[in-house]
DNA sequence: CATGCCTGTCGAAGCGTTTCCGCGAAGCGC
DNA sequence: GCGCTTCGCGGAAACGCTTCGACAGGCATG
């Protein structure tokens, strides 16, 4: 509760050379730095917070907009908020929660009050309602997501298309000539922006590499594992030797349960890669390969674009696409009865 | 990006008389508060938020503390954080998120900095660290959930006792004999606040009733459904006719396999209570009586205190229970075997 | 020795609200 | 018609910080 002027008393200097001193935006001497930074300890000093705002041109706030749609999957969203507070707290930011209906009627709110000087917008829909928003106002927003109009929006995500075809490639490589993609539930691809994504890349790589390919959706919720080891079975029974799993951890689970059921073994009867998971694999009762899809990163870049947004060297509008890493894990051979060894 | 003074021109009035207007803080005639209203409408004036903070006493922020340890649970805990923000938006009030060390670090630096009116804790732990720190600090807090050590503090919560004994009244009026609790997973009986309380409430009121009763955790992310499945058999097989259910979706999930796989019906052969569940009931399999645990309750009850809080009313610290509500599904029945109808 | 240039510091002007104090006009009772 | 209260409103002082412009002194340069 000290004031900045306390001080400036207390180490016998005026206020503006404390300012400065705990600012760094102007050079001041080491031994008056120092007495400065003793008085700071011992008054207990931090400053105030609405005071920095006003005369400062900062906030230090970022806001973070959720709209958390009913089929938001928990842990992963989590993960994502959890990332990007902590990556804003290393930039010296908090971060204000927007959810539900606030995440645009929030969003509005705070960038016409100056409450936070970017936003983060999670949880991006292909049709997202924020994209117009972001563009009316002058708050500067990066999306963690892509949306279908994103035309001078900053964009952030993991390169998903380059993901899946790395995961084509990768099987196709190995001598498989039949492949599947178990995906997410059927609502994802109608109100997620990365489900088609891959789907789509999976599909044009898969056709490219000349391979045979099918896609199914997995369960959700509610009708749980039965839809995805259905999936599952059909996949295989089609004779695809190569399973892309893009979803949960219990669809994966699913998926391992369903072949463990047929005694099939991995990799020497299916081979398996996890494409973009956001969960820990670890988790799974079986190593699988895979190209993960890691908050952290993701929010990592997004806080960075939306400090430098700030500054002159504002970031180009834009996709920022983070390239696919493979895990090889060794879920990944040769499909049965293949030639080679 | 209008100013209040662009507003008070444009409505022919003083500075003050337009903020007094928006305020209601004083009487302003009719007349003049309507041609002020249009000027604000006509220049999108908002106020600055950093300079309401500096002049008036409110920042209209307030904090959200959540340490997300390991073992939380996602989803539940996703439930509160919406809740919380919903309830302090009904108030006026912004969400500043504190997770991960920010929780007790951060709580501190806002505190120091004057950046929020009040802060909520959340995930509380039996020996938090932040019950220390929200006595260290001259703003305001609000627990949701109840530490060991709460004295002097604020603390909102489910009546988990009365919830328990609710539960255990009702099988026992029931004419059940020989009852079963299967509880949280382990880990939950050190790390969190309220399973022990659930735990303690039964054996202490089903011993009062004169039940026989026993009681077993059940299994966690890992161990999965196994140890759940196990629980429950054993405490059939040991002759518990009435089984209370203190856990998240997969748990019930688990609990009812086990039940239907020996063929046994629901209430007929085995009667089923679900304890304190955060979770929507509704999309097991099976109707079952419930005495919910409701974030939207906790939050708003704690949001009305912390606001509170800040007038003169200071509400009186202590615990604050949410009574406990039974909604009866018929999953309760006489045991088998009984003389009663 | 005068000049100019750094370096380190200070004073003061904002930043955009809220709120205290006070003033004029209108309404009231006598 | 006079003094009183009441009502509506305006002026101006905070609120605590950042930052611009200026200035003194020390140093090297011509």
């Amino acid at each position: 509760m000290a004031k900045i002027n306390e001080v400036a008393e207390a180490a016998g200097v005026s206020i503006s050379t404390v300012s400065y001193a705990l600012s760094g935006k102007r050079p001041v001497a080491p031994a008056t730095r120092k007495r400065i930074e003793e008085a700071v300890r011992d008054l207990g000093y931090s400053p105030n917070a609405g005071a920095r705002m006003l005369a400062g041109s900062r906030t230090h706030i970022f806001a973070l907009t959720e709209p958390l749609r009913r089929d938001t999957h928990a842990p992963t969203h989590m993960s994502f908020v959890l990332a990007a507070a902590v990556a804003a707290r290393r930039s010296d930011y908090d971060v204000l929660l927007l959810t539900d209906e606030q995440a645009s009627a929030g969003m509005a709110r705070v960038a016409a009050t100056g409450l936070v000087d970017a936003i983060l917008v999670l949880d991006v829909a292909p049709d997202d309602e924020r994209v117009a928003l972001a563009r009316s106002i002058d708050t500067p927003s990066v999306f963690i997501g892509v949306p279908n109009d994103h035309e001078g929006l900053v964009c952030v995500d993991l390169d998903f298309d380059a993901a899946a075809q790395l995961a084509v490639d990768r099987v196709a490589d190995a001598g498989h000539r039949a492949i599947g993609l178990i995906g997410q539930p059927q609502v994802a691809y109608e109100k997620s922006n990365f489900p088609p994504r891959v789907r789509t890349a999976f599909e044009r790589r898969a056709t490219e590499r000349g391979l045979r390919h099918d896609f199914r959706v997995s369960g959700d919720r509610m009708s749980s594992a039965d839809v995805t080891r259905r999936a599952t079975a059909e996949l295989l029974d089609a004779g695809a030797t190569a399973l892309l799993v893009h979803a949960t951890d219990d669809v994966h689970e699913a998926v391992l349960g369903e072949i463990a059921d047929r005694g099939l073994g991995i990799p020497g009867d299916v081979s398996i890669v996890s494409v973009a998971a956001s969960f820990d694999i670890g988790v799974l009762p079986q190593a699988l390969d895979v190209i993960p899809l890691v908050p952290e990163s993701s929010c990592d870049l997004a806080v960075e674009l939306a400090v430098r947004s700030l500054t002159p060297e504002r970031p180009e509008p834009g996709l920022h696409l983070l390239p696919p890493v493979y895990y090889d894990r060794a879920s990944v051979a040769a499909p049965p009865g293949s030639r080679r060894v």
